[in-house]
DNA sequence: CCACTGACTACTT
DNA sequence: CAAGTAGCCAGTG
């Protein structure tokens, strides 16, 4: 179907259980493209809150958020810390403890 | 089809 | 750790 590379990202992010977080390389991946990182970016803040997905639950490779805007950027960190992700220095995630790890292709079935 | 853009990533200094 | 460079892919005009 016409960008099912799309329509992958937006049902994986969907996905993604309270209190853990992905990389866009890693949504990337589990869709399919694991380098279409840029794509997964461009796809939450175009039809993120329009899908009404867990956009604050992807972030970049280093643990961080990638948000320019301030405002967008405590939202999110904000909507983080409510579900229980700790930041270590203060504006990083720990991945090792919070990377939602796909246990098995059940995961992403509808 | 070509050029430009982007909430990225990995590598190198 | 910060800054610069290059590669990648899909969407839009």
């Amino acid at each position: 179907m016409l960008k099912d590379f799309t329509e992958r990202v937006l049902k994986i992010i969907k996905k993604i259980p309270e209190g853990k977080v992905l990389t866009y390389g890693t949504v990337a991946a589990l869709a399919g493209n694991n380098r279409a990182a840029r794509q997964v970016s461009w796809i939450l803040h175009s039809s993120g809150e329009k899908h009404q997905l867990p956009w604050h639950r992807v972030i970049n490779a280093q643990g961080k958020i990638s948000l320019g805007n301030p405002e967008d950027y405590e939202r999110q960190k904000a909507l983080l810390q409510s579900e229980g992700v700790r930041f270590s220095k203060g504006e990083s995630i720990d991945l090792d403890e919070y990377l939602w790890i796909i246990t098995s292709e059940a995961e992403l079935a509808d």
